[in-house]
DNA sequence: ACGTGTAAATT
DNA sequence: AATTTACA
C-alpha cells in the first residue's frame, strides 16, 4: 500500500490514511502494543486480569522479540478496539511499578510507505487578518489565545487547485483579476465558510508564517466563541492550548484532519542564514521575493478597501513564492517518508531518530526501552573537539582539508554503540579501544571498548544512511540541473543528511532512549584522534619533488588552525603557485592523508586488522585561501580565495547582531586591513556615511531570551532599553522576534531620574544610554528623534561596532586611535567619562 | 525539548 | 567572576 498523505489524531493515536491524492481520510485499523520483558511473563499477565483486560482484548502475543541487548521480549498486540485511554492507564501502571516498557514508539510509525511526493499532498498557504490587530496590548496571554478581535479575513493558497482564495467579512465589494473572494456578512459566517471549506476540500498540510502561535489558534478560538467545531473530520474536536516558558509562549494546536506546519518553526530548523528579524517581509527580502508595500491591514480595511484586498494576498504570494525558492515542505515530507511519522513529531531531532531506529528495528524483531538510565545524569559531562589557538598572523597559499560527516563516520568506523560498548578492562574480543586514544591525549585511561563481534545497531543504521545518502548524491549529480528529478535528488540526499547529522547529538541527550554519555565521549574521542592524526601528519611535512600540474614541486605543509574536523594548512613553497598548483596540491595531500589513515590511525586502537575494513574517515578539500588573516583568537578568521570571494568566520561581518549597513562597510575595511592599503580617510568617510543611513539599517539586532525580565540574574543593556521606552514612552512589545537597539544621547532631562534608574547610572550633563524597539515601533521612534527627544549616538556606534571590531587588525590600532581623536574633536566629545556608577 | 567549545560585551 | 548572546 502507497499512501499520499496521514493524520494522526494525537488523542488516541488513530491513524488516517488517503490512498489517493485529495480524498477523504480513511481510518486506519491499527492495534495498540506494548512490549516487556519475558521473565515478567507471570506478573504482567496477573496485572492485565487486575486492570480487567480479557483473553478476548488480546489479539495476538509475540515471544520472539528481542531488546538491543539481547533481553528476550514479549509483544502483546491489543484487539482495535481498545481505547488509548486504557492503554496508556495501563502502561502507567506498569511505570508505577517500575517495569520497563518496550517499544512504545510503535503505535506513532505508520507501517506503510507515505509519499514523498508533495504533488500528492494538498497545501494551504494561509494568513488571516484580524480587526484591531495593530493595537493589541501586551498581555500575559497571547493575543491568538485571548482572541479579542474579530477575524475579518482568511486567505489561503490551494496547492492542488494552484489558486489563491480569500473569505473576507464585508459588505463592499471589488472585483480581482486572477483571486478567487467570497464576501460574507459576519465573522460567524466566515468561520462557517472556511470550516465548510476544510471539510469539503480537506487540505493535507496547513502552513503560515507563525501560524502556531497566531492564525491557527486564532482561527480555533473565534471559533469556540460561535460553537463552530474546525475540523476536517466530523465528530473530531480541535485544541489550542499553550505554555509559558522562559524563552516565550509554546502553542499546542490540533485541527482534526489536517497536519499543522508553522513555516518559521520550518524556516528556523532548516535554513543555516539567521536573519535580523523573523517578519515575513524581511524573510523575503533576504530571499529577493519582492516584500509587500506596506503594513497597513486592518487601517486599509477601513480606509482603503482595495488595497486591503490587494495586501491580505500579499502575505500568501511570499510564502507560495518563499517554498518555491526553499523547498522546506518538500524536504519534511521527504523526510517523512522516510521516518513514517506525523510531521509535527519531525520537527523535534530525539524524537525522529527514535522512531527512526524502532522503524529501522522492526524487521528484525527488535526493540528498545523507554529509557535504560545508562551514564545518564546531568552531571556526567563529556569532553567535545579540539581546537586550536591559531597565531595573530596574515598567511597566504592555505589549504583546508576536513573530514566528511566526521561524527557519523567515527560511529560507523569504530561501531560505536550502547550495545557494543564494553566498559571492562578484562574485555579481550576483537575490538577497538576508543579509551587508548583518549590516554594519548594525556588522559587516565578508561576501558571504552567496542566489540567488533556484533554490529552496533547504531553504525548499521548508519551505514545505512551514508549509503543512501551517497546513492542520492550521486543521482543529482548525473542529473542536469534543469531536471524536476534534479531538485527530488537533492532533496533526498538531505534528508539523510539532517538524519545523519543529528545522530551523535541525540546520543548524548537524556530525552533520547538510547542515549549514553560514554559513547558520546567515545564519538567526540574518536574525532579528536582522526583530527590528531591529520595534524601530527601534515604539520611541518616535507613533500619532494611532487607532480603538480606538470613541475616537479617541493613544499612543506604547516598547520596554523583546526577546529572539530578541520585543518588550516599552510603551503611554504620556493616556487610562485598559481590557484591551480594550490588546488593540485590540496588534492594531493587529501589522498596522502586518506591512504594512510586506515592502516596507520584506525588499526592502532584495535587488536584485529578487520577493522581496517570498517574505515570510512575521509578527508577533502574544504575551502583554500589566497590569503587569510587570523587575530590570534579561535573560530574567528577573514581570507578570500583565488577569485577574491570573502570567506571568514566569526567576525562581525558575519553577525546578526551587526547593522545591515555596518556590515557592508566592514567588508570592505576588513579587505583594505588584509591588503594593507587602510587610510585614515576611509574611515572618517564611512563616519559620515553612517550618519546619513535610515536608521533601519544601522539598528543593532537583539535578542530578549527571557520575557519575564526577573528572571535575568543581570539585565542586559538591551533589556534596559526596552524598559526605558515602555516607562517613558509607553511603548508596548510583544517580544516575539528580534529587536532594534541603538545607542543614544537621551535629551530630556525632566526623565533624568527614571532613566538614572534603569541603567543604574548618574549623569551630569549628556545621558549616553540606549534605546531597543520593535519594527513596528520605528516610525513612532524615528518621531521622537525628530523631536529631539533623543539622539542617535552616531559616535558610540561607529567606535563600538568599527572601530573596536577593526582593532582585531593588531597592525591598525594606532591608526584607529587617531581616527577616533579626530572624531571626538569633530563632535566635540569630551574624552572624560560624563558617566558615573551609582553602586 | 540534539551535543560541546569559544569569543566578546557587559555587569 | 559571572552572565548573556551569538557563533562554529
Amino acid at each position: 500500500m502507497n499512501v499520499s498523505a496521514i493524520w494522526q489524531n494525537p488523542n488516541n493515536k488513530q491513524f488516517y490514511y488517503k490512498e489517493r491524492p485529495f480524498s477523504k481520510w480513511i481510518k486506519l485499523n491499527k492495534s495498540l502494543t506494548f512490549l516487556f520483558e519475558r521473565h515478567l511473563k507471570k506478573e504482567i499477565v496477573q496485572l492485565l486480569r487486575e486492570n480487567n483486560f480479557k483473553n478476548s482484548d488480546i489479539k495476538n502475543v509475540e515471544e520472539d522479540w528481542k531488546d538491543i541487548f539481547n533481553k528476550p521480549l514479549v509483544k502483546v498486540n491489543f484487539e482495535n478496539n481498545i481505547s488509548y485511554y486504557r492503554y496508556n492507564n495501563f502502561l502507567k501502571k506498569l511505570k508505577e511499578k517500575g517495569i520497563g516498557i518496550y517499544g512504545r514508539d510503535i503505535i506513532n510509525i505508520f507501517p506503510y510507505d507515505i509519499s514523498e511526493r508533495i504533488e500528492d499532498k494538498r497545501i494551504w498557504f494561509l494568513d488571516i487578518e484580524v480587526e484591531g490587530d495593530e493595537d493589541i496590548a501586551e498581555d500575559s496571554v497571547p493575543s491568538s489565545i485571548l482572541a479579542k478581535g474579530m477575524i475579518i479575513s482568511i486567505t489561503y493558497y490551494d496547492s492542488y487547485e494552484k489558486e489563491y482564495y480569500s473569505i473576507i467579512v464585508s459588505r463592499e465589494k471589488v472585483d480581482t483579476f486572477n483571486k478567487k473572494i467570497r464576501f460574507v456578512d459576519s465573522e460567524e459566517e466566515l468561520l462557517k465558510t472556511f470550516n465548510n471549506l476544510l471539510k469539503r476540500k480537506v487540505p493535507d498540510i496547513i502552513t503560515g508564517w507563525y501560524s502556531n502561535g497566531y492564525d491557527i489558534p486564532y482561527i480555533i478560538n473565534r471559533g469556540k466563541k460561535y460553537h463552530i467545531i474546525i475540523s476536517a473530520i466530523d465528530g473530531l474536536k480541535p485544541y489550542s492550548s499553550y505554555k509559558k516558558q522562559p524563552s516565550g509562549y509554546r502553542f499546542n494546536n490540533s485541527i482534526p484532519g489536517v497536519n499543522l506546519l508553522d513555516y518559521m518553526e520550518l524556516y528556523k530548523k532548516y535554513i543555516f542564514e539567521k536573519p535580523p528579524s523573523y517578519k515575513l517581509d524581511e524573510i523575503a527580502r533576504i530571499h529577493n521575493i519582492e516584500g509587500k508595500s506596506e503594513y497597513m491591514g486592518f487601517l486599509n480595511y477601513k480606509k482603503n478597501f482595495e488595497k486591503f484586498v490587494e495586501y491580505i494576498f500579499r502575505d500568501v504570494e511570499i510564502l507560495v513564492e518563499l517554498e518555491d525558492k526553499l523547498n522546506l515542505l518538500n524536504l519534511i515530507c521527504g523526510l517523512q517518508s522516510v521516518i513514517r511519522i506525523p510531521i509535527n513529531m519531525l520537527l523535534a531531532p530525539s524524537i525522529s531518530i527514535e522512531h527512526y531506529l524502532q522503524q529501522f528495528l522492526l524487521p528484525e524483531k527488535k526493540s528498545f526501552k523507554e529509557n535504560y538510565n545508562i551514564y545518564s545524569s546531568k552531571n556526567v559531562d563529556f569532553e567535545g573537539a579540539i581546537v586550536l589557538q591559531p597565531p595573530d598572523k596574515k598567511y597566504e597559499n592555505v589549504i583546508v582539508l576536513d573530514y566528511a560527516s566526521l561524527y557519523p563516520n567515527a560511529i560507523q568506523t569504530f561501531n560505536l554503540s550502547p550495545e557494543t560498548l564494553r566498559y571492562d578492562f578484562n574485555y579481550n574480543g576483537k575490538h577497538v579501544d576508543i579509551g587508548l586514544m583518549i590516554q594519548d591525549e594525556g588522559k587516565d585511561y578508561i576501558p571504552l571498548k567496542y566489540t567488533l563481534e556484533i554490529e552496533g545497531v547504531l553504525p548499521s543504521l548508519i551505514r545505512y544512511l551514508l549509503k543512501e545518502r551517497l546513492k542520492f548524491k550521486q543521482l543529482k549529480k548525473s542529473t542536469p540541473p534543469d531536471n524536476p528529478e534534479y531538485i527530488k535528488y537533492d532533496i533526498k540526499q538531505s534528508n539523510y543528511k539532517i538524519l545523519l547529522n543529528s545522530m551523535y547529538g541525540v546520543i548524548g541527550t537524556e530525552r533520547f532512549p538510547l542515549h549514553d554519555k560514554r559513547v558520546a565521549a567515545s564519538i567526540t574521542g574518536g574525532a579528536r584522534g582522526a583530527l590528531r592524526y591529520m595534524n601530527n601528519k601534515l604539520n611541518n611535512h616535507e613533500f619532494k619533488d611532487v607532480d603538480i600540474n606538470g613541475r616537479k614541486i617541493s613544499f612543506r605543509t604547516e598547520v596554523i588552525y583546526s577546529d572539530t574536523d578541520s585543518s588550516f594548512n599552510v603551503i611554504h613553497c620556493e616556487e610562485k603557485l598559481s590557484k591551480e598548483d594550490v588546488v593540485q596540491i590540496g588534492r594531493y595531500i587529501a589522498t596522502y592523508i586518506n591512504d594512510n589513515i586506515a592502516k596507520e590511525f584506525v588499526v592502532k586502537y584495535s587488536n584485529t586488522e578487520e577493522i581496517i575494513n570498517r574505515n570510512s574517515l575521509k578527508v577533502e578539500v574544504d575551502k583554500i585561501f589566497k590569503v587569510v588573516r587570523f587575530f590570534g583568537v579561535k573560530k574567528r578568521y577573514f581570507g578570500y580565495d583565488f577569485d577574491k570571494n570573502i570567506i571568514t568566520h566569526g567576525v562581525e561581518i558575519v553577525r546578526v547582531d551587526t547593522p545591515r549597513k555596518i556590515k557592508d562597510i566592514l567588508k570592505d575595511l576588513f579587505i583594505k586591513a588584509l591588503d594593507g592599503v587602510l587610510k585614515k580617510e576611509d574611515l572618517i568617510r564611512y563616519y559620515n556615511v553612517i550618519k546619513q543611513t535610515p536608521l533601519e539599517e544601522i539598528a543593532i539586532s537583539k535578542t530578549v531570551t527571557k520575557i519575564d525580565f526577573d528572571k535575568y540574574k543581570t539585565i542586559p543593556n538591551h533589556v534596559r532599553a526596552i524598559q526605558l521606552m515602555r516607562e517613558i514612552y509607553k511603548f508596548k512589545y510583544t517580544l516575539n522576534d528580534k529587536l532594534l537597539y541603538f545607542h543614544i544621547k537621551y535629551n530630556n532631562r525632566r526623565n533624568y531620574r527614571i532613566v538614572e534608574r534603569i541603567f543604574n547610572k548618574k549623569f551630569k550633563d549628556v545621558a549616553l544610554v540606549s534605546a531597543c524597539i520593535e519594527r513596528e515601533h520605528l516610525p513612532q521612534f524615528v518621531k521622537l528623534v525628530k523631536a529631539n527627544e533623543l539622539e542617535i549616538d552616531y559616535y558610540t556606534l561607529f567606535d563600538k561596532q568599527v572601530l573596536s571590531t577593526l582593532k582585531q587588525f593588531s597592525e591598525y590600532r594606532e591608526i584607529i586611535k587617531e581616527v577616533k581623536n579626530e572624531i571626538e574633536k569633530m563632535e566635540g566629545i569630551n574624552n572624560k567619562s560624563e558617566q558615573l556608577k551609582l553602586f
